[in-house]
DNA sequence: TTCCTTATGTACGCTGGGGAACATAACAAC
DNA sequence: GTTGTTATGTTCCCCAGCGTACATAAGGAA
């Protein structure tokens, strides 16, 4: 029941608080399961909780018309979904969307903002994680501007199987396609080309990575590029190899 | 010489410090003339000042590969250049380089740590500021994913005109394209239609604005969109009509 | 004036991805 | 099994924007 992804150790910016500090977070800290499709809050309305992913992991997109959507962060264990809160903003242009089901501890606002503003650690790691996911968001801005189908399906791919820790995940082309804002025709043909290449291998909603260093090679320098900053701030926290 | 542009006031952020606050900030303060093309930093090298403009305006650029970038943020009066500080991370994945020519005022980074860390108020102001950008990033992103040339150029003037207060300023079409992230006979294309329906006019890299209404009824929604979030934040500071 | 540099105009073929329609295949419910 | 639903494969046309090349024009320097 209470497993070890519900913990809250298992998310990364928890982890590394002081002992004080952390039994001053835990008795605000409600393990919850996020499932696929759940959305943490919406473009313009009021933000209610703050999460902590352990083994989820939750999508930001921007709406860019009615229909039209681009996912420009994804947030996992290394972070916190809820941002604005830390800015001391209770909205965000943008929608958290649960990509990947799995555990997370949540907070509610106010109860956040009371530890928040009494832990200087706590806010040191969330500001710097503020700054790492800037540097995603920005750099996915560059991305979806110069770099293939291809190259970006291969990303999104690669910062999933970072975050959720295994090689197996359900997606389908279609949720793919509104992740990176294309046709899910042409996420089709993609995933197709990987396919053939034993990079990756699906069947109907699950995508099996079978050759990671291979995907990498048929990425862009976004996906190191950001890894980077990540790792530096993050304290040289290493990914799978 | 010291002119009014050359005073902390003409700077929104510093604008709304308390009479203490501000004058605890002041001496520490440095008047500047931004020139077109000044880089204040580059991707990955230590921040060394930070900035808070006047009618200077700064745009923050990403780097795709070697020779390609986009901008994904525009920061003037309304905020600081230096972000990164803030947050406690000493470097930007991103460079920020003068397009428009004005003062700013400029601060040391060692003592804008110092001042901010003691100064609530500045911190509240900045992280506000800090959702904003992180705010037209993201929507920056989806606008370049989604929208034509058209669409951003006239997006791109509206911003600048909004953060140099003035009508007329001084862009060539090689300069917007870069900004923009396409050919510059793509811009060319754009620009001629605008003037063509005397929206703007222009002659070798200087453009006047002649029908801001026009401009903004030609653009993409993302305008009006990141528009509201700025004035949100700033306390409902409304920009020209 | 003349020359040179820089800014803008215009044309041409190419391609990645969009929109749409339809075919196949796998699972689920019965 | 049968049927319905959902996931993926495939095709066709279309176009915005790319890369490139070259023409024109406006200003600066001599």
């Amino acid at each position: 029941m209470f497993e070890l992804m519900h913990t809250p150790k298992a998310n990364g910016l928890l982890a590394t608080l002081s002992r004080k500090n952390y039994d001053e977070l835990i008795p605000q800290l409600d393990p919850v399961t996020l499932n696929f499709g759940d959305v943490l809050y919406e473009p313009g309305s009021r933000i209610r909780n703050v999460y902590f992913p352990a083994d989820s992991v939750i999508s930001l997109l921007t709406v860019a018309d009615t229909d039209r959507a681009a996912e420009v962060g994804l947030i996992g264990r290394e972070g916190i979904v809820g941002i604005p809160i830390a800015f001391g903003v209770s909205t965000s242009p943008l929608r958290a969307v649960c990509q990947g089901a799995g555990a997370a501890m949540r907070m509610e606002v106010a109860a956040f903002r009371r530890v928040f503003a009494k832990q200087p650690r706590l806010q040191a790691a969330v500001f710097r994680f503020a700054h790492s996911l800037m540097s995603q968001v920005a750099q996915t801005a560059a991305c979806n501007r110069y770099h293939r189908v291809g190259e970006r399906l291969a990303r999104w791919l690669l910062m999933t199987q970072d975050r959720v820790k295994r090689n197996e995940f359900r997606l389908t082309h279609e949720f793919l396609a509104k992740m990176l804002g294309v046709r899910r025709v042409g996420v089709s043909q993609a995933a197709s080309i990987l396919q053939k290449r034993k990079v990756i291998r699906y069947t109907r909603g699950n995508i099996v990575i079978l050759d990671r260093a291979a995907l990498i090679a048929s990425t862009c320098a976004c996906y190191e590029f950001v890894n980077r900053i990540y790792a530096e701030q993050n304290g040289g926290g290493k990914r799978r190899g």
